[in-house]
DNA sequence: TATATTTGTAAGCAAATACATACATACATA
DNA sequence: TATGTATGTATGTATTTGCTTACAAATATA
């Protein structure tokens, strides 16, 4: 039998790619490793010649979180572009980030409370409090440039932007494949703007 | 060994709220029927006795949501009461049950999407889109008042009322026993009152 | 070309899983 | 008091789980 052999990296991202994949159509609980073989097309041995354990490949992908998606988050909040600006660039972002890696919502949500593993825990606590700082720097800075109306109770509205994603998710598992992207980023933009606005 | 007996109802009110108390504190994941037996200080059996398989204590448990919870939510926004302070209990009402059953959320959120069984599913969607549907009933009722702004994108507000469980639940999980019901319902509360007001 | 290293697989492991069965005991009703 | 039924448990079972091991084949390097 003729195997066709990969390098590390590779075999990773396909690894990774294919637990997202399970996780959004078949739920975390159907996220064997028999199963994440099978889709993949691999024999089971050979995830774990690339991952030490399961939770290894878990923990990964919330590296990955971390640095590809929260770190560009940060790069556009702290960019001085107007805020304006910023907040539609961030908003779209997330929803682009989270429509092409579909799993990692439902990971981050479930995966997050329980978990015994304190570092992936502290790591799921970060990347939402992130989220929140992020979106109330910018707020912030808008409304200390008189943009935005200063009575608003900035906390709260970052925890009400915990809504999109939420949403978004809901929305990926209905409309099934003719969702768009800049419709969806964007009636969320108008909506914040709507809330920022002076009175 | 002396055996306290107890009937069906009682023996199913107990498992559900074990169920959710484990959802909580230690994950889906971690739900086996071993588990929840041991933590009600019963027999593994017992628990079948009530319950003809694990699935349905899952399904048990939504349609109490959908009794208990999304039933009175119907009953504040159907009220002849002033479109606000409708808001004010829709609002404490999401808040108090969702504090009170803990596990729900996470339960409702992980298990939504995937899950084979259609009946399920079917319900979890009904569940979303009632809360949605909901929140945007008491809205309307408020601009045809003109009371509130007539010119607010009503559908999208409501999807970002969905941060306010997401949120919740993060709070839950950090702050150890030392959470406010009224507090954080009324933060909310005001925060999307502040949303709708004419500007 | 020879050898070392990396990548692959098939088979199998102990533990945990949801659930079944056989049997015992409490309790309502005759 | 006798008896049927509902509620309980201890133990078993087939399957699935994450993970290991022994070994084969592909590739890099000498």
């Amino acid at each position: 039998m003729i195997v066709e052999r990969k390098s590390t990296e590779i075999r990773q991202e396909q690894i990774k790619q294919a637990v997202l994949d399970i996780i959004f159509s078949d739920g975390l609980k159907n996220l064997s490793t028999r199963n994440l073989a099978r889709q993949i097309g691999m024999s089971e041995g050979t995830i774990f010649r690339h991952f030490p354990t399961k939770q290894d490949i878990i923990l990964s992908i919330i590296k990955d979180v971390q640095e590809e998606f929260i770190g560009s988050l940060r790069y556009i909040a702290n960019s001085n572009k107007e805020p304006e600006q910023r907040l539609q660039e961030f908003i779209c972002k997330t929803v682009e980030y989270l429509s092409n890696k579909k799993g990692i919502t439902m990971l981050l949500f479930s995966e997050a409370s329980h978990n015994n593993d304190v570092i992936l825990k502290n790591s799921l606590m970060l990347i939402f409090n992130s989220q929140k700082n992020l979106v109330s720097k910018i707020i912030l800075d808008g409304i200390a440039m008189e943009k935005w109306d200063g009575d608003i109770p900035v906390e709260n509205i970052a925890m009400l932007y915990m809504g999109i994603p939420v949403s978004l998710n809901i929305e990926l598992t209905l409309s099934a494949g003719e969702f768009h992207v800049n419709d969806f980023c964007n009636k969320m933009f108008s909506l914040m703007i709507k809330i920022l606005k002076n009175s």
